[in-house]
RNA sequence: GCACUCGUAGCUCAGGUGGAUAGAGCGUUGGCCUCCGAAGCCAAAGGCCACUGGUUCAAGUCCAGUCGAGUGCACCA
């Protein structure tokens, strides 16, 4: 049990003896009181008594039985504070690994899906960034996680786009990134005064499509947005086809259950007559029609049914997909593929999820919560309940909305090729000893896709992003290159520290003469797992960019931090023998606790910076 | 019209289950490299937390309403 746990515990036992039971919140105290750790629980019991707030906080002080690691506690008006004992908390830190919240269950998370027509723009990294995040925020609370990339090859824009290549007899010369080169066609098409007289042929590819004799090219196509994905350090576990989802027969599997549903109707007379209906009036209150149709009076599904299928199947309400191996991953583990010729699922390996989020655009808000209410409908409200739409606002380009059609965007390609140039400006500019190492790409790259991606995070979903090259790939301030600058601070000392022969490993720590300062650093680094476990509830990797830069902060005060005669008053290497070795083992811990949690949101240190 | 999301410093944003004097970054101004790297640190200035009312010992946080911004509301995909 932490600490915070222990003092709940301790507070509620001793205000029960006092006959004044409470739910005690723990909470930190704010840097100018006294204390580390509080409780405002005498306002709820003084009110219960109807006694004076600051007379009930004194008797709880006295009452209280402290937990080991706590020094003393003392009433602050209405509030009792505790103290910790430095030497026992830091020296604490530094030994327990850390502990994530002990979490379990299977999450399968579905992100990136963009038509496979054309390269990746910035507003897809949003996207991808989120939901990579996501996934390794969610495996490191202790789930296994399945992520899942859904491909639309039936889908409009993909016909458009093969549609072009042979409409204006386009030939690929096979240096040009093939998604790029898609694309291409694409804006061409729809720059082409004649398109309205072309819906014959793109209706064609459309059916060679359904009928899947163009996958070839579309894998092309994947394949090469893939590694734009990749590249930004998104990693996959399957590939889901529309035209397979369709094949599965997911749709009338989805169907027969909602038939039996209270909610669902074939009405015979009114402005629904020979359709089939569902109510979601009880799952989505306020609506000026309660009624979804999901299949028409012709007898053909609505794209809403076919999405309800899907999502039904990743909650393991049915099978019927197939699968095989589709390509390895950079890391070189199997990325799967649903594929008609491949094989049945009889393991249960793929699916089965006891929670799914959609990592998908708020525009689509409205058709995510049929889909979710669709649950509720078919009587699997606990699945309704772990259904989650992980729904992020869209981003523009310079206050300009970005819209593929027109082709004025600029690609994730592009982006990371500027974030990486302009890192490795400033790396010549300010250390040019640096730039000329053999690694200096590589750590450019790292700084770059770095700031890429911190500035696709840092910030709640729910806020629009407006990318503007100043902002995006800024190199100070609150940005990935401010955290990983301190991390390397950490390594240069601990790397001084070796070349001295010093000891790292806490052997020779005094952890009595630890000053108050440090316990400050070491309280930050001991909330890594709740910022976890914060993570996990709100589904949103945010909490943890934030986290990174407070600990950044944290540090970087520390590090800077001068006594009174204006001297440097934490310097590691200069310490008393006994204090030094009790820094660097918070050093090492300190190191471990920035890679850990850049890893989180897919940030890399440099080796140097 | 209805639904959803949002409104915190000049700009961009943080502010777990309501608690102590609302915090960062950018920008502005002024300091700090004979001592582990200045992509850093310290300080100053800048706030009726959109507005009104309510609940509460306690509201940026919860509730209702108003105003403002954005998005979505087809037997389309």
């Amino acid at each position: 049990m932490d600490l915070k746990a222990q003092l709940k515990q301790a507070v509620e036992t001793a205000a029960q003896q006092l006959g004044m039971p409470v739910d005690a919140a723990i909470q930190e105290t704010p840097s100018s009181k006294p204390g580390d750790y509080g409780t405002p629980a005498a306002f709820q019991m003084a009110k219960a008594a109807g006694r004076n707030p600051a007379e009930v906080a004194a008797q709880l002080a006295a009452a209280v039985v402290l937990p080991a690691g706590i020094k003393k506690v003392e009433a602050v008006g209405p509030f009792i504070n505790f103290f910790l004992d430095i030497g026992d908390f830091v020296r604490g830190v530094v030994e327990k690994p850390f502990q994530m919240p002990a979490l379990s269950g299977k999450v399968v998370i579905e992100h990136t899906s963009v038509n496979p027509n054309k390269e990746l723009h910035v507003g897809h990294l949003r996207n991808v960034v989120l939901g990579d995040s996501m996934a390794r925020i969610f495996r490191a609370a202790g789930h296994t996680v399945e992520v899942q990339n859904y491909i639309d090859d039936t889908g409009r824009q993909a016909a458009e786009s093969l549609f072009a290549i042979e409409h204006y007899h386009r030939v690929w010369d096979g240096e040009t990134k093939y998604d790029q080169w898609l694309g291409e066609g694409y804006v061409q098409l729809n720059a082409d005064p004649q398109k309205p007289e072309l819906e014959a042929g793109i209706m064609d590819i459309m059916h060679k499509l359904e009928a899947g004799v163009l996958r070839p090219l579309v894998e092309q196509t994947v394949k090469a947005q893939l590694a734009t994905c990749f590249r930004l350090g998104a990693r996959y576990d399957l590939l889901n086809w529309e035209s397979d989802v369709v094949g599965s027969g997911f749709l009338a599997q989805a169907m027969n259950i909602l038939e039996g549903s209270r909610y669902t109707s074939r009405p015979s007379e009114g402005k629904y007559a020979g359709a089939f209906i569902m109510d979601v009036s009880e799952f989505m209150p306020g609506l000026e029609e309660p009624n979804v149709v999901l299949v028409r009076s012709g007898g053909t599904a609505m794209y809403a049914a076919k999405d309800i299928g899907y999502q039904f199947w990743k909650f393991g309400l049915f099978e019927g997909m197939k699968f095989k191996p589709f390509m390895p991953d950079p890391e070189g583990r199997e990325i799967w593929t649903s594929a008609p010729d491949g094989q049945p699922d009889d393991q249960k390996r793929f699916g089965h999820a006891q929670e799914v989020i959609n990592v998908i655009d708020s525009r689509q808000d409205h058709p995510q919560t049929v889909v979710r209410s669709a649950l509720g409908v078919a009587g699997e409200t606990g699945k309704k309940e772990r259904s989650i739409h992980l729904s992020y606002a869209f981003v523009t380009l310079e206050g300009q909305t970005i819209s593929g059609r027109r082709g004025v965007v600029v690609s994730a390609d592009d982006a990371m090729d500027e974030a990486e140039k302009r890192a490795l400006a400033v790396l010549s500019d300010i250390n040019p000893e640096l730039a000329k190492r053999e690694d200096a790409a590589e750590i450019a790259r790292r700084i770059g896709i770095g700031a890429i991606r911190f500035a696709m995070l840092k910030a709640e979903p729910t806020r629009k992003i407006d990318f503007r090259w100043e902002q995006a790939l800024a190199l100070n301030g609150d940005t990935a290159p401010y955290v990983q600058y301190a991390a390397v601070r950490a390594t240069n000392i601990l790397r001084r520290a070796e070349e001295a022969g010093l000891k790292t490993d806490g052997t020779g720590a005094d952890w009595e003469s630890i000053p108050k300062i440090d316990l400050v650093l070491a309280k930050q680094v001991a909330k890594l797992p709740e910022v976890v476990a914060q993570s996990v509830r709100v589904h949103s990797p945010h909490v943890v960019a934030q986290y990174a830069l407070d600990l950044a902060t944290s540090f970087n005060a520390w590090y800077n931090a001068k006594d009174k005669q204006g001297k440097p008053a934490t310097n590691v290497l200069q310490s008393e023998v006994g204090l030094r070795e009790a820094r660097l083992a918070l050093m090492v811990r300190l190191r471990q606790a920035f890679e850990e949690t850049a890893a989180l949101i897919g940030i890399e240190i440099p080796a140097a910076m």
